[in-house]
DNA sequence: ACCTGAGAGTTGTCGGACAAGATACTAGGT
DNA sequence: ACCTAGTATCTTGTCCGACAACTCTCAGGT
């Protein structure tokens, strides 16, 4: 049973419809600006009803991919998406990749410790709880950029440790989902400017004291559970981090 | 007629309805984690159809609010809505007033000059433009932490000149929201970690070299159109900025 | 004690219909 | 010829009713 792929369970219509629009949109079918077809148009052509497409479309909408106006239309919007967006990328791998450079890891261990305190808070565990804790440099066509420890509970790899081996070699995210079946659903991360203490500048290579971007977060499961604390320390001029922030749409009075 | 009087009732009712379940849920009416009523209950509770009910529920749902699961219910997501979110506060002084802290502003100036090529493209302007330029150190409790300097165009001014002194002392959404009527829609930021240069260092008080983090961006009016381009420095010890990351959701093969 | 299946409850999808807003065009006046 | 106002038509917003697909619970049998 443990073994089970993941079966590509049936997912809703409108999250298919969704993405379809989002891949063409991303592929430049649907140039930014232009107008989509009418609805009753589009849900013909997609093989849907005309309310699953505007599920998708709504969805579309709070995403930010698109625009819809009362009686004129539904647009794509100037698709200000930058390629390292910090809300939507998720990883560095990704990151890195995102920039057009070969990602690698160097310098790479891992080992199963105690949780501390403050750890076993942020992934809501007892404290003492056995946890994973992942070490990488990861470079960029060959050059180390960011200095990452990766802490995950122990129980989700407790039957199966060799999979702390591929997380040396791999992007976690991509282990915990082919391995595991595990989707991260979401993340909260926090980030500030640092010095690079002795430590940290001799793993990236860099003079004390050099310029680096911290950057923590937690990442969570679809059912809300907390799987991944993980420390970040980025060259500053490693990448060029940008997000998307959603206006003050909605005002509490 | 022209002389119409503004008749606020143009939004669309599952805007409405959406607004209203994010205050129950802000104002604890829905607790996280509990389940909603169902879709036929609460869409008669609000007074809509399903449909409109459903609009706004996918829209929560995309907004990390509310997770719905096939056959199951619609529940309130753990909601981890940092207080200082980049993604969702707007501006500094909301940033300050969010902390519990005292906004200030000092030695703020503006001044109406051309705009440079890269300025000109950033808010979609002929190069050679006016653009107001707005510069202000933000304090908190009377200690400077941020300097700020914010470009316009100038057209937006141009027939109510007296509207740039108000920026001196107040928020500049505050200014377009109240006097303009001009609501920012989104933005795009970016930022990374700098190095207090003399004249930043001197103008916030700090020692030259100080750890600053830099943010640049761009906010955009509902109708997408370019209307403040932005640089701030802020101290690194004053603000812990948070970022809500959805989840690899779609992947794009 | 465990497994199995029926049932009720909930969300997902469908089709059609009408209302409300926006745009483009036409007829009328200047 | 130009501008204006009204109309025609298209598009999105909302509504209704119905059925399908999925989950969870609980009674019944093994």
């Amino acid at each position: 049973m443990p073994a089970g792929p993941v079966e590509a369970r049936s997912k809703p219509r409108s999250i298919r419809v969704q993405d379809e629009l989002t891949q063409r949109i991303d592929r430049g079918m649907l140039p930014a600006g232009s107008r989509l077809p009418s609805e009753p148009a589009l849900a013909v052509e997609l093989g849907v009803s005309r309310a699953t497409l505007r599920e998708a479309l709504r969805a579309l909408e709070s995403e930010g991919l698109v625009r819809r106006m009362w009686g004129a239309g539904t647009y794509v919007a100037d698709s200000r998406r930058v390629a390292n967006s910090l809300d939507l990328n998720f990883g560095v791998t990704d990151a890195i990749r995102a920039a057009g450079m070969q990602a690698g890891i160097e310098q790479a261990r891992h080992s199963m410790e105690p949780a501390t305190v403050s750890e076993a808070a942020r992934l809501e565990l007892q404290p003492g709880s056995d946890v994973l804790v992942v070490e990488r440099v990861r470079t960029a066509d060959g050059k180390p950029i960011v200095l990452s420890r990766d802490i995950l509970p122990g129980r989700l790899i407790a039957k199966r440790p060799e999979i702390a081996d591929q997380m040396l070699t791999r992007s976690i995210y991509e282990v915990l989902e082919r391995e595991l079946g595990l989707v991260i659903h979401h993340g909260v991360a926090s980030f500030r400017p640092v010095r690079a203490d002795i430590t940290v500048a001799r793993r990236l290579g860099v003079p004390r004291g050099e310029l680096l971007l911290a950057i923590w977060q937690v990442d969570y499961s679809e059912d809300g559970a907390p799987v991944l604390s993980s420390y970040e320390y980025h060259l500053a001029d490693a990448f060029e981090f940008t997000v998307l922030r959603r206006g003050p749409g909605r005002r509490l009075s």
